[in-house]
DNA sequence: TCCGGAGTTGAGTAT
DNA sequence: CATACTCAACTCCGG
């Protein structure tokens, strides 16, 4: 390896980690170059309108998120100015990120290339192929894990291979969270030549070609490093909210002031270190007597965000029910049309309707309000397979996270890692008791904002003078209720109390052989690990 | 192998 | 109005 020079060129490789503060990749790339690229490649698929799509956006990513990434990216950008550097926006080739950003490491002479690693499925199989480019090129790579607060590797390993399943467990092996990098720069090296390269401006999502929704309500929620670290430091100032924060005690309909932080969007992006924020919040539990613990604190937050990765990157098809080694097997119904109107915000229920609306406009939605939608779509009402809505949220949510959005609609399904079926929430009461006067659904569905309160939860039972007066007939402005919760939820338990029942079956068949490894049938093949990586780590793990 | 306790976030009712 | 209890009940884990 060369000795670093002044003429060393090194690239950062922006796509999570949208930050300059703790920014481990940036920090080893800056070291010693001479020349530094700060790279981002702008995806198509994720940006380009897809007028097929349900609703606005790209195939992957709701406008909203589109427009979250874009504004971090000029912030990105912006702050990089102000230390002599600037981001070097480029274009996939022939829509892939990974064969431009080969291109550039060639045609720029890069000497190091560093970047976040990424543990999500489809960035190990991209990172991969830039790796083994970089690598046969002689271009040396690091690749810190820095998204988390801890290496989930790590913790699978010190688990004996398998990784932690369930919350308690995982605290006990995780410990305390390495530190930020807190040094701040006041100029980075300069940028390199970048040839005959087209050097693109964050583009606008009306540039994107996404004009048509500008009568839209614009989401609340700035992309951006800027917007993070003030969004943190206005959350953490108030110290006795911080002390006292406990999760499960939300109010899920709080919209105008929402009952969180409203960070996972940037911790999300990377516009916020998830290291720093828990450096910042053990600041201020260091400042009251009292404060709670993990799992409802808000460090517990945090936590569970490593739990879900963890787990994600030591199981197999995480993302799937079939060859989910930790995914009850359940027989979900098919029913395109009870799908779309969970979808779209027409199922008839107001709260639910109302928070899938919040979800399609704003990107983001209070985690019990996610809760009520996906208990209704799956095991509650609708018995419909988790993995449908799973691809709702992926696309739609600002925050959208593969392993916490995977995690939590197993969670919410009672497939993995909760199993209370019985506990169903109420499309009715749940949300009343929060919002008995219904100012929440009046905001999202405009339709029924003159509703008087005793029906906003229940329309269908207006009589019809109190309909048309509120302008608003059920059947014809708003729809009547899909289905009728109480034999709907019903059917569901029994449904799932069948499956289980089933499942304990095939886990447990009155003893075959004792030297039998396999513990479940699995009706479609083995489980292949999607990285090797894990398949190695999952070897290790020892035999009863 | 069996038993008891724990598990971030249910609903309904009583105090 | 916040808290506590009941209801009916799941799996997983550790002893």
């Amino acid at each position: 390896m060369e000795a670093a020079t002044a003429a060393t060129a090194a690239m950062v490789w922006f796509r999570k980690g949208l930050r300059v503060h703790d920014n481990p990749a940036l920090d080893a790339a800056r070291r010693g170059a001479g020349r530094l690229y700060p790279v981002f490649v702008l995806d198509p698929l994720y940006l380009r309108p897809d007028p097929a799509a349900a609703s606005p956006g790209s195939a992957r990513a709701g406008v909203a998120r589109v427009r979250f990434l874009l504004e971090s990216l000029g912030d990105l950008d912006a702050r990089l100015r102000r230390l002599g550097s600037r981001l070097l926006l480029l274009r996939a080739r022939d829509d892939d990120v990974a064969d431009a950003v080969c291109a550039a490491l060639k045609d720029w002479n890069i000497d190091k290339l560093c970047f976040e690693s990424d543990t999500e499925p489809y960035a190990l199989a991209r990172d991969k192929k830039v790796t083994d480019f970089a690598m046969a090129s002689g271009i040396e790579v690091f690749a810190p894990v820095s998204h988390t607060l801890f290496v989930p590797a790590e913790i699978i390993n010190k688990n004996g291979g398998r990784p932690p399943l369930t919350y308690q467990s995982f605290i006990a092996i995780a410990g305390e969270p390495p530190e930020p990098v807190l040094e701040e720069y006041s100029e980075l090296p300069p940028v390199g030549d970048t040839g005959e390269y087209e050097l693109l401006l964050v583009p606008t999502v009306e540039e994107l070609g996404y004009g048509d929704i500008s009568q839209e309500e614009i989401p609340p929620f700035r992309g951006g490093e800027t917007e993070a670290l003030r969004r943190m430091k206005e959350s953490l100032q108030d110290k006795e909210w911080v002390a006292k924060f406990e999760k499960p005690k939300g109010d899920p309909s709080a919209f105008l002031k929402p009952a969180t932080t409203v960070l996972s969007p940037y911790l999300k992006f990377g516009c916020l270190s998830s290291r720093y924020f828990y450096h910042c919040i053990q600041d201020v539990y260091r400042s009251v007597r009292k404060y709670t613990k993990p799992p409802v604190s808000l460090t517990g937050q945090l936590l569970w965000r490593d739990f879900f990765y963890t787990v994600s990157f030591g199981t197999p098809n995480f993302d799937q029910m079939k060859g989910n080694k930790i995914c009850k097997q359940i027989p979900w119904s098919e029913n395109e049309e009870l799908f779309v109107a969970w979808r779209d915000g027409r199922t008839g229920y107001p709260w639910i309707d109302a928070i899938m609306i919040q979800l399609r406009k704003w990107g983001w939605m209070h985690h019990l309000a996610r809760h009520s939608v996906a208990c209704f779509l799956t095991r509650g009402d609708l018995f419909i397979h988790w993995e449908k809505g799973r691809d709702v949220f992926d696309r739609l949510l600002i925050d959208s996270d593969w392993a916490i959005n995977n995690g939590n609609w197993l969670w919410l399904s009672c497939s993995s890692f909760f199993y209370q079926y019985h506990r169903i929430y109420s499309p009715v009461t749940f949300g009343k008791k929060y919002d008995p006067n219904g100012n929440y659904i009046r905001h999202f569905i405009p339709v029924l904002k003159d509703m008087p309160r005793e029906y906003i939860y229940e329309p269908w039972t207006a009589p019809l003078s109190i309909q048309k007066k509120a302008k608003c007939i059920i059947g014809k402005d708003y729809p009547k209720p899909v289905v009728d919760h109480e034999t709907a939820s019903k059917e569901c338990r029994k449904r799932m109390g069948e499956a289980y029942a089933s499942s304990r079956l095939d886990s447990n068949p009155s003893k075959v052989k004792p030297s039998n490894l396999s513990r479940r049938k699995m009706s479609h093949g083995d489980q292949d690990a999607s990285n090797s990586s894990v398949a190695k780590l999952l070897k290790t793990s020892r035999s009863e």
